[in-house]
DNA sequence: CTCTTATTTAGAATGCTTCTAATCTGATTG
DNA sequence: CAATCAGATTAGAAGCATTCTAAATAAGAG
């Protein structure tokens, strides 16, 4: 018996709507599987995850992507700016829904991530990059395991 | 037409048996394949590279060896610590035969990695690993393009 | 509503890596 | 210097994440 509490509702819907909004600013139709998505990344906070992951949450929420679309979806977002790619591993690739600068923590046993502020940290004597070419950020992945 | 410079050839027969004395140090033995790949490895000082890289080396150099063999060294090299593998990139993975602690520059755009040396970089404010963890170690990588 | 074009999709294809099971080789022993 | 045997190599198959293809579908404009 599912019951509709009016205020989550009104919220849920705000929700859409904006989300539909921050697609279209970012020259993205609004499809109904772009706003699940979207939906699904950005309405819990800072998150990490695989095309995998956000493929069986997906599913599990009843909303049916075809992987296909998860690929371009977590691609279409990187490229404007609402997620970042992560590399921290060769075999997964996380995307990463705090786009803000940060850091990260990698467990190299179970491969989490965790966010380290970006005012936390900082890196000193950096060298100059080769003529020709411009930094276009630092990353730090401080590998951690189980003692 | 070919010339045998004697001190040359002195010298690679010095480099095999030198390589032959550290396999076994490693706990590996010294076969004809393991001692070609770390020829052709160390001794042309550091070098970023990747098993299909090691891979078509090993063919120009006139080295039969099998791909489940470079992975297969490259892995044990690894784990005995005479390369460290680096993660910059989701879909290419690299062996790295300067296994000091230092960093790198990134090239998004050919893939190329230079060395920075680990004296020259310092990171500080890492908060506390989680409990229970320790850390392994801290990479840093510095990502650029050309302009 | 109609039309145009972007988007989605299933399934095939790709590329890198790992696995399998058969063969071979290095090292030890008699 | 054989015989032996565990360790190493190999070709090819399998696995897995990702990308591509071409056909079907849905969004937005008029
Ligand atoms: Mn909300
Ligand atoms: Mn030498
Ligand atoms: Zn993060
Ligand atoms: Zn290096």
């Amino acid at each position: 018996m599912v019951r509709v509490i009016p205020s989550t509702a009104k919220h849920a819907h705000r929700d859409s709507h904006d989300l539909t909004e921050r697609l279209r600013a970012a020259g993205l139709r609004p499809t109904r599987q772009r706003i699940a998505l979207a939906g699904l990344l950005f309405d819990q906070g800072d998150r990490h995850l695989t095309a995998e992951d956000l493929h069986s949450e997906a599913a599990r929420a009843g909303v049916k992507v075809s992987l296909a679309t998860i690929y371009n979806t977590l691609h279409q977002f990187t490229e404007s700016g609402m997620l970042k790619q992560v590399a921290v591993d060769a075999h997964r690739s996380y995307f990463d829904t705090n786009t803000g600068s940060h850091q990260h923590f990698y467990c190299e046993d179970d491969g989490a991530l965790i966010d380290i502020p970006g005012e936390a940290i900082a890196v000193s004597g950096l060298p100059m990059p080769p003529k020709g070419m411009d930094v276009e950020r630092v990353d730090v992945v401080v590998r951690i395991r189980k003692r």
